[in-house]
DNA sequence: GGAATACTTTAGTTGCAACTAAAGCATGAC
DNA sequence: GTCATGCTTTAGTTGCAACTAAAGTATTCC
């Protein structure tokens, strides 16, 4: 799960398109033009990769099909961050946030076992 | 600075050996013993890699290099997947969670331009 | 119907990351 | 000193992911 979603966040351009239609939806055409250094073919296959990973929702309108950036998809990976993570001093700086927010606007802060030797 | 923690983190691998040197130092052996079904080389490599990207910390110890890791340097990764977020939400359950924690345990288109179309 | 637009899919290429095997380099024990 | 251990580095291979080019599909407009 974690790692299917790595393995779709890791690319760079893949994190471009899910910024570029994180706000609204926005149309295949739209988002090559954004990144006009590679072919319209290949940011179609990047939004089928983000969409198999159930990263964007689609929808089609006339000849368009828009794209949007699911942010609850992102749960998951988020959650794999925050398991292995010593909570503690962050969540105390969030709840510091929190309270501060009340108030006014914020401003943001062994064995050995070599294998595979073969003759 | 976050693609960089992007591509070394995508290996399932390299996450496992974080995983397994998060709580204590851990010998390159022993992180090894932990997964035989790649050499000692290859382990060797992974962990230089997140040497490289600041992700663990090196002490040598006798004749064993003893690899832990460095919560703090995934501070950013962190980050990068809290800016990109509507956080509202997040926040609102997050904030549920602590109140809860202080009472008892938890149980818890527009242009167009198709390049690189050459005759 | 046909032409144009908007996008997807397929086939093929290319570069890179993960790996193996083997050599290299320290350190500790003798 | 030599030998063994523990780890790193290098050289070479292999598979895969990102890409291009081109063909395919669907929708709209005439």
């Amino acid at each position: 799960m974690t790692d299917d979603l790595m393995s779709v966040l890791h690319s760079p351009r893949r994190r471009e398109l899910l910024r570029l239609c994180w706000d609204e939806p926005c149309a295949a055409g739209a988002l090559h033009a954004a990144m006009p250094d590679v072919t319209f073919g290949a940011i179609s296959q990047h939004l089928a990769a983000l969409r198999a990973a159930g990263l964007v929702d689609v929808v089609a309108q006339g000849r368009n099909r828009l794209y949007q950036t699911r942010r609850a998809a992102l749960g998951p990976f988020r959650r794999w961050l925050e398991q292995s993570w010593d909570d503690a001093l962050y969540r105390l700086t969030l709840a510091a946030e929190l309270e501060a927010s009340r108030r006014g606007p914020r401003t943001t802060s062994r064995t050995r076992s070599r294998t595979r030797r073969r003759p």
